[in-house]
DNA sequence: GATAATGTGTACCAAGTAGTACACACTACA
DNA sequence: TGTAGTGTGTACTACTTGGTACACATTATC
């Protein structure tokens, strides 16, 4: 399962390759602190890796920690652990902006982010 | 573990109960369709249903799913899938509301739901 | 032309999740 | 007083998650 991140973190890594010898599937699987195959079945889509894990290649391959978890089809712990603080109210707000085009839900971050709540 | 559904689930239960005896744990175990000695450890916090059992005893119980979720230490398979639609977006706006009072995020909640965005 | 580094195939595994199945003891009540 | 209903203890299990360990064949390097 998960083509998507497979495909999309092996793109990545031949990306920084080009440039870094170092991001060779066996190093870079060393410094994220996993097998060489486990990495390689994972940039095929056969495995899944955990939250740990993905958070340490989003790092390294600089990419948005929250859209690799995506990606692999999981939510960030922290995100869950607010939505479980205030579960009626999220469950509200993330359930009316869903049905929401792209441009609405932007102007809600960025009111929120600038404005005097 | 989770103790706190498990006391809620019984408080809830036992007060269904005092008007209406079909609200015995064998009953209602059959009701959401487990095993009567199962419902038992949920409700005494031995072990954590799944999702769909959850959905059923929320409506069994006339409580709040997503509630009776966090309580359970779990998110709506639905909400989850709604942030993976857009990762970054759902990411800010949640770890900016996390900090903020609850009559902010409330406020935020009636604004989206109200307002012409 | 040996040596090193690379990606992959196969086999295995420990812990966690979400339960079932059934026997047991207690209470209710007709 | 038997029988129906109630909650619980114990044992077991199939499936999933998140990996390790090691051998192997291919490619690059010196």
């Amino acid at each position: 399962m998960n083509r998507e991140i497979g495909t999309y973190l092996r793109e990545r890594r031949e990306a920084r390759r080009a440039t870094d010898p170092s991001y060779s599937l066996r190093q870079l699987a060393a410094r994220i602190g996993v097998e060489p195959s486990y990495l390689s079945k994972v940039e095929r889509g056969l495995e899944t890796p955990s939250e740990e894990k993905i958070s340490r290649l989003a790092a390294e391959l600089d990419v948005d920690g929250d859209v690799l978890l995506a990606l692999a089809g999981k939510v960030s712990s922290d995100l869950l652990q607010a939505i479980r603080q205030r579960p009626e109210l999220f469950g509200q707000l993330i359930r009316q902006l869903a049905d929401m085009p792209e441009h609405a839900v932007l102007r809600v971050v960025r009111e929120v982010r600038d404005g005097n709540w």
